[in-house]
DNA sequence: CTGTTAGCGCCTTCAA
DNA sequence: TTGAAGGCGCTAACAG
């Protein structure tokens, strides 16, 4: 192995030809013979030769790699959004380049401090929940930019509906025969703002719908907050006999407490979640599928249409799907929480 | 904002200097006279102009990147690797490009197909169980290498000792006064497998230094595998009193067999499980936590160290820690499932 | 079909 | 302390 990498000069000589060729074929553009084709495929093999997209890119303005902007790397959730986008690319031969912003976010003009400008061919947010000035600023950089987990009109974004998901929730709870039906949301500072309204109106909908007024807890994200609000609902003068919470983590949360009272789920209270988190599987808990790995492969590949030109501005909604496991049933006619 | 993104020039002529002044400035080199300094740094402000590192990195021989390759990207142990190690990276402002290898791992020569030589300054691999052969193979890109998750002499390692971990959960239940502790395993194809012998082998000692004799399930992987190992166990003639699983996806999906068969934990059976899942604290699992976090941020920081010359083939064996939750307890004295 | 030429944007000599 | 010239590795026009 040589300590200087091969580069194509040395593919060039080792193969009798000269530079453009060895580019040519390298790039699989058209006009070379198909015997030099092999003989030069075969030199840069022996040599382990790959292009430097540096510099080609210098050339042709084009990087080879995408960018792809999250708030946190740890949720489930990005793991496998990341998952879809790094296939979508990997077929269109795109690198990703990956940015957590997280606390960084609130510092003013974050999306500048990344080096994205003449760096990347384009950028992918996830779950950002990008305010009109911050898409302005991100679209200053001038490459086209598609939105995960947000729609915003007039740019690119992929993401599923929200109020009709929890609207489709609260209704699977009232098809039960469940009238008490109560929601645990959460309150962050910044992030998945709009997300958690939609949902909490999805739910407010179709209670209203349903002519029963909404009974909406709110409390931190993650499942401490659910952990509480379990224990607030629990303490109610008549407590509720279905409980929808904005996202799986919270449900276990609250499937946590009342596991600690002894309320049977869903024999006293069912209980359902959203997002179908690895994790609710193996709790049985009913919720809503949102497919997180698959609205990245469509968002990955819709930046790749975008860099060829064969899209624009494109929005798309991904359908969500509930999820009937154990942890919801019909009411118990009888009244009180033990049976 | 101008379609074409600035360039040097455009900062140069707006500062009434030249290229090379301008150069110096932005790459913090000595020799420019503060008036002058300012002056150009506001010039690029005002131009929203960022250093190209495509550029840069054509003379310079350095990316400004490193690459992450991943098994897999969905499951929750690398969300949280990589978060680390992004966040180390961004402390010495390097980009992080992710490749997740998954099932293309089985063909030959994934690592040549990455466009890993002169594309990037590091290579992190994060639990990918490389054998000597690829470790030799992606050598050959010719960039410095750190491992995470497994540890190989000779070269730059971030890990857990597995054996250590599993060795002080088994202790911790003998401990507790159990003598029938069994240990539900995973056999995968390709992934993890060092890292699941070592479990094993910690466990099987520390049986083996208690006197006695150990009693492994082996299936597949995942919490399927957990269910399945946990409904074996429960069908055999004087079952276990308590179980430890490999890592706690396992033991989730044995904890939904005990919950099904409606086996109590902990008083009728203790369960342990391994990684400090997200979910072992919803479920009171009691677990070992091996903080992918700090590894990853551990792995990128002397990746940076690495880069920077000052240091080399250091190996680093990151703490496990015991966390004790609800799910293991003494042995009742009573014989039986039921109390 | 193949080779030659001129840069892409930046950093690094070197000379002023 | 500053500027001018050359070249990093590659591609895109051209010419042959």
């Amino acid at each position: 192995m040589p300590s200087q990498p091969a580069s194509m000069r040395d593919v060039a000589h080792r193969a009798g030809v000269s530079l453009s060729t060895v580019s040519r074929v390298l790039r699989d553009a058209p006009g070379v013979a198909p015997e030099v084709r092999q003989r030069v495929q075969r030199a840069a093999d022996e040599l382990s030769y790959v292009v430097s997209r540096n510099a080609s890119g210098l050339v042709t303005g084009r990087t080879g790699r995408v960018s792809v902007v999250v708030p946190f790397l740890r949720p489930w959730f990005f793991g496998a959004a990341l998952s879809g986008i790094s296939d979508a690319l990997r077929e269109a031969d795109l690198d990703m380049l990956v940015y957590q912003v997280g606390e960084t976010r609130s510092r003013e003009g974050w999306a500048r401090a990344l080096p994205l400008r003449r760096n990347t061919d384009a950028v992918v947010t996830v779950s950002m929940d990008l305010s009109e000035e911050e898409c302005r600023r991100l679209e200053d950089v001038g490459v086209p930019m598609v939105l995960m987990g947000q729609k915003v009109s007039g740019r690119a974004s992929v993401y599923i509906d929200d109020r009709a998901g929890t609207a489709g929730a609260t209704r699977h709870l009232l098809n039960l025969g469940h009238t008490r039906v109560a929601y645990i949301g959460s309150r962050s500072e910044a992030w998945y703002s709009t997300s958690s309204r939609h949902r909490l109106e999805g739910y407010e909908a179709a209670m209203a719908e349903a002519g029963l007024s909404p009974w909406p807890v709110v409390k931190a994200p993650g499942h401490t907050g659910g952990e509480l609000a379990m224990g607030e609902l629990l303490s109610d003068h008549e407590p509720p006999t279905a409980v929808l919470a904005e996202f799986d983590d919270i449900a276990l949360g609250a499937h946590r407490t009342l596991r600690r009272a002894g309320v049977r789920v869903p024999d006293s209270i069912s209980l359902m979640g959203f997002d179908n988190h690895d994790a609710a599987a193996v709790m049985d808990l009913t919720t809503v599928d949102q497919a997180p790995y698959d609205s990245g492969l469509t968002a990955g590949r819709l930046t790749v249409d975008i860099l060829n030109g064969a899209a624009r501005h494109t929005h798309v909604e991904m359908p969500t799907q509930l999820i009937l496991r154990q942890s919801t049933a019909a009411p118990r006619t009888t009244r009180g929480l033990f049976p």
